[in-house]
DNA sequence: TTTGGCTATGACATCGGTGACATGACATCG
DNA sequence: CGATGTCATGTCACCGATGTCATAGCCAAA
């Protein structure tokens, strides 16, 4: 691969020159340019960037680590693959920025995590994103100080950034809006109990039954999903059987995320229940796929993945700029990212004649 | 950051010989590899790799270029994100070779991909893949020569080495293994026409029924696919709604892919027909959200992108490691690569009495 | 005319490693 | 005992850019 020294010789100048002409800092005369250019052109140049790299010390790239790519597809995936989302939204922001990202993956083991950060850390990465695949609590081994680090969909105990779905808002503004639409009755279908998801959404949940004033009946809140259990299924049709034979049924289910939500239409459907004439269905994550591909489409909360990896890269690209900037004060904690509720066929707006359809339903 | 130099003075030898313990590519006594060892911990010593790769003109990149990660929402995603599961493979494949990967995307713009290119190449990749987001034919600006080039689910006319998935065989051994279970009126609702894969899975389809000697009958192979088209849903209404009244209707409708059978399952139940005890369906990916999730689950094809993905990655790690090897014979067809039949509830395995029930539905 | 300032260019050192080669201390061999 | 080989280590140049400094030419101000 030809050299800037090559295109020295061939254009008859001093190799600093064409540096001049590479970078344009420095006045260069117009005929030596274009002679410049033109040999550049003859030979194919393309300037190596770790020689630009050894004396500049700035190497352009950052490094992201996740398990999203290499998932053994045996895992778990209890949301999909929102994980790849954020990845999505991280490379939108760092290549609006110039900066070249460096992914590695753990392939769902952790203990290959140090080695993958000294694999960066050899490139000079100017910075590193974590992405977890759903919302937790993490550890990672210490990166040296001079490289920043950014948690995405995921915090840990020593108050590293963290760009974090907002959970507890998403889920109010979901439960807020079906109370508005008329809904009083609202279960809950949740995610894994361990999940920090759960516990949030939970929460958010609570609190917008609060705010409307209207009970928290927990007959009405079940953990719906023991993932990698077989009977999974088996689980969610005895919960909402359960569930429409209460006194006072719901007349909509809240799902922990889409991909139950695509579970309940299937029951739903088997037991004969139409959606959403007889009872409403919610879920979360808009995961698109599902939401928007179900018949009726699907009423959900936008989790914006994408915009947490945006968040995050942001994030990091202000941490790198301004290297020592006073990032203690409300930089340190968590930045939450909510999407709005995207209200689509699955919930109805009137809730009455719902309720008086379920009683037909209970009576069966 | 730390130099070989520092360490070396710190370890009271010379760089030299800190290379060495470094790459072990010469005998150094054991107290003064103890010595460096300790000097380098002390110091959090971290080779640069922009140094090492001056010297040994070897970068250990390769360069990945796909519009998975940043397509615009907008844009149509016919089968999901099967991109992103070959970015996996090829991320799984790459990292057991010991290679790290760059990431960049089009952003859906194909103008960048040129630059894309250029800033791979001032890093010195060492090959590079492209991939697109489905089955196609693809046009890209030319590499240099010794930067190998593989395609993964895409092709060009100048026979780039490319990695496919063989969609003829996949839908052939899916029709296959319905007529071995029993089926004889086999209904095909297709992706966009225009697609490489629509063709190719058409062939494979009428070729089973050649095979096993069943006629191939135009009515019941239809178009059910037109990207964004806002009454896409009434569409699919209305060819289902078609193929049932024919006088000899389906038992088996075979979908484009498993977000049309998705569809299908609810444009099915909202009309009564029961799946599968009324009527099959099958689809096609494994796109295991969908398939694994819905209810009952669906038969389908595995498409397996995370193999193709694998074995662009093998193929370029063969083309980088020999770079003259005579790739003139098979290796310059592209690589066919094709998933297993995943058999599931969505279908029955005895049409005979289905026949049955669907008179019935005709009749109501 | 001299001086100073500006433009355009080149010489050279430098970044952090590694390859080529040299060297000194021993051990082995004929 | 001298020749040869091996081990352990050092010296120095070099990879391909760029930063620093120097310089030559030219024009305007003093």
């Amino acid at each position: 691969m030809a050299t800037i020294y090559d295109v020295a010789r061939l254009a008859k100048v001093s190799a600093k020159t064409v540096s001049r002409v590479l970078n344009g800092d420095a006045p260069v005369g117009r005929e030596t340019r274009e002679a410049v250019e033109a040999a550049m052109a003859q030979l194919g140049y393309v300037p190596s960037n770790a020689a630009r790299m050894m004396r500049s010390q700035k190497s352009g790239l950052v490094g992201l680590i996740t398990g999203a790519i290499s998932l053994p597809s045996e895992a778990l995936q209890p949301q999909g693959l929102p994980d790849l989302f954020i990845v999505q939204g991280i490379q939108r922001a760092m290549a609006a920025s110039g900066m070249t990202m460096m992914i590695a993956d753990t392939g769902g083991r952790l203990d290959r995590v140090p080695h993958l950060i000294q694999t960066f850390l050899r490139h000079r990465v100017e910075g590193l994103i974590y992405v977890a695949e759903f919302h937790q609590k993490v550890e990672l081994p210490r990166v040296p100080a001079t490289t920043p680090l950014v948690l995405a969909n995921c915090f840990d105990a020593i108050g590293t950034p963290a760009v974090l779905p907002d959970d507890a808002r998403g889920q109010r503004d979901l439960v807020n809006r079906l109370i508005e639409a008329g809904h009083r009755r609202i279960a809950y279908l949740t995610l894994p109990l361990h999940m920090v998801a759960t516990t949030l959404r939970t929460a958010g949940y609570a609190a917008a039954l609060a705010q409307a004033g209207l009970l928290y009946d927990p007959a009405l809140v079940d953990c719906a999903d023991y993932e990698g259990r077989e009977d999974e299924t088996q689980i969610l049709w005895d919960i909402i059987d359960r569930l429409l034979r209460l006194p006072d049924p719901p007349t909509v289910l809240c799902c922990g995320n889409d991909k139950m939500a695509l579970r309940v239409y299937g029951i739903l459907r088997s037991r004969g229940v139409k959606v959403p004439d007889e009872i409403s269905v919610a879920g979360y994550d808009n995961y698109r796929v599902i939401a928007e591909t179900l018949f009726p489409p699907l009423t959900t909360v936008d989790l914006s993945y994408t915009a947490i990896g945006v968040r995050a890269a942001q994030r990091l690209l202000a941490m790198i700029s301004e290297p020592a900037a006073a990032q203690s004060q409300e930089d340190c904690d968590p930045m939450l990212v909510s999407g709005p509720v995207y209200w689509r066929g699955s919930v109805t707006e009137r809730p009455a004649s719902k309720i008086a359809n379920l009683k037909l339903v209970r009576e069966d």
